[in-house]
RNA sequence: GCGUCGGUGGUCUAGGGGUAUGACUUGGGCCUUCCAAGCCUACUGCCCGGGUUCAAAUCCCGGCCGACGCACCA
């Protein structure tokens, strides 16, 4: 670990955590690993995250968002297939400590395939956080206990996926039919590291489109996509960068509807500014695909400090989890496809974007922060999009007098009243409040001098080339929203 | 979960058995006609619990938290 990435990942977390962005969740009793909560900056930032992706999503691809609940019946997670691969006993070796999942394999009294020694029960492994679900009748009556074992979702998407009947008969029984969801996920992780990248408790976003299996080389808008040129690591294989189109056509990726999601994940990572240089999609291995998917690619962020991590996948989960739902719940998952001549029933399949908005939030500081020597001084920057920044413009009167605080309260309530999250300061020199807001990434600044009071024009000064231009109050909204 | 190292104002840090150092930040005041200037002033701290000791932030034990390595990450 070199020096440099040392700092640029204290750098990172301590600005977040001195300008409010974020920090470790229940400090005053010692803390607790895993969970972090997030600071009027940092929900400001997070909530315009959010925003875009509903816009990029919800508006843009046509889908519709639903809310489900955080907390599922013991069933749910019994025929995704969680309870099994997330509730695992383990092992671990007496010898050199290895942690082992309990499989075919591997058990207690077997031997480490590491190094031989022994393999000791190392209580159950559980991904899952439990709970109970109301008061359970009958205490020894097994099957009542499970009916009352809840979970924590450890995913939003299955949410979606049990509600599928409803939500097709909302789409008027036609697919395609995508479905958004942004919310809270928990899961016990063994050893939760890196601030924003392995938390208990996180935030993702989802959506899951489910589609007609034979239409999934026709996505209907393919041709918008079809020329955005890729980074992409195979499952086997070298990096290549290509279009889409050719990688699909090369069957690199599976089919045209993953493509297209591939390709607007990265569409919309670019939107929100990650930069394109620290973007790229690698190809799960068949060994570390998940139990439910067919193909899947992560679109992954080079963080200084981290190396490539994960930040979003894009999974091909094809009709497994209606499949698995429909046989455990009894109940009819499929789409009857009418043409003129025939009727025709099937499982839709599903390609799933899921987008880990923690994690995003993290590359979007990391990547965002930039240092310059501007005369003596270093000025550290957060240059974030318009879009997200968590204020949008701080209102200064020039020096600290009556007159002129007075003209700038009232730039700031007439902007306030615009909608526009703004901030007002008065305190230290101006140069000093440029380099405050600077450092949370507030895009403009709005200085009342003695000019205003005459000519009812203020400077707006533009934070990453610190240039000003002269506008009439009136426009200020305008340069602002542009 | 194992191992190594660590935890001092809001942040960063010096120190380390006898009332804790400095810088920055922040609040108030002065000054200031555009990029962290200057002056005055104020607030704030030894992770938690137990032990040793006349005395523990300091030493010992345990816990919690963090960084790193190993393992884990469906």
């Amino acid at each position: 670990m070199s020096s440099a990435k040392e700092d640029r990942k204290d750098e990172v977390a301590e600005l977040a955590l001195r300008r409010g962005f974020l920090w470790q969740s229940f400090e005053i009793y010692g803390g607790a690993a895993g969970f972090y909560d997030y600071g009027p900056l940092g929900a400001l930032l997070k909530r315009g995250l959010e925003t875009e992706w509903r816009r990029f999503y919800g508006i843009g691809e046509g889908f519709y968002e639903i809310e489900a609940t955080t907390i599922a019946p013991r069933d749910v997670f019994e025929a995704s297939g969680h309870l099994k691969s997330f509730a695992d006993m383990a092992v671990v070796c007496k010898g050199c400590k290895t942690f082992f999942r309990v499989d075919e394999r591997i058990n207690i009294g077997e031997r480490c395939p590491e190094c031989g020694g022994e393999l000791v029960d190392a209580g159950e492994f559980n991904l899952m956080f439990q709970t109970k679900i109301g008061v359970p009748k009958g205490e020894r009556d097994e099957s009542a206990q499970k009916k009352s074992e809840g979970y924590l979702r450890p995913e939003t998407a299955q949410g979606i996926f049990i509600n599928f009947p409803r939500l097709l008969r909302f789409n008027r029984d036609k697919l395609p039919l995508g479905i958004i969801q942004i919310g809270k996920a928990y899961r016990n992780e063994i050893s939760p590291r890196k601030s924003l990248i392995r938390l208990r408790e996180f935030t993702m976003a989802e959506a899951e489109i489910f589609v007609d299996p034979r239409e999934k080389n026709r996505h209907p808008k393919f041709d918008t996509v079809k020329d955005r040129a890729m980074r992409l690591v195979p499952g086997e294989g070298e990096e290549t960068e290509m279009s889409v189109e050719a990688a699909v056509k090369k069957g690199i990726i599976a089919n045209e509807y993953l493509g297209y999601h591939v390709a607007k994940v990265g569409e919309f990572l670019e939107r929100i500014g990650i930069p394109k240089d620290k973007l790229r999609f690698r190809q799960h291995r068949k060994d570390e695909m998940a139990h439910y998917a067919r193909d899947c690619w992560d679109a992954e962020f080079l963080s200084e400090r981290y190396g490539w991590m994960e930040i979003v996948g894009v999974a091909d989960r094809g009709d497994y989890d209606l499949s698995v739902h429909a046989s455990f719940s009894n109940t009819d998952m499929s789409v009857h496809i009418q043409s003129d001549a025939e009727q025709e029933k099937l499982i839709p399949h599903v390609i799933e974007p899921s987008f880990g908005i923690d994690r995003i939030i993290y590359a979007l500081l990391e990547s965002s922060l930039y240092k310059e020597q501007v005369g003596k001084e270093k000025r550290k920057v957060l240059r974030f999009k318009k879009e997200i920044a968590p204020i949008k413009a701080a209102v200064f009167p020039l020096l600290n007098r009556d007159e002129l605080k007075e003209k700038a309260k009232e730039v700031f309530q007439k902007l306030r009243e615009e909608s526009i999250f703004v901030e007002y300061d008065a305190s230290g020199s101006i140069g000093r409040r440029y380099r405050r807001q600077d450092e949370i990434g507030t895009p403009y600044c709005v200085t009342i001098d003695y000019d205003t009071l005459e000519d009812d024009t203020v400077t707006v000064r533009e934070r990453d080339t610190m240039e000003q231009v002269r506008v009439p109050v009136a426009e200020v909204k305008d340069v602002l929203l542009l």
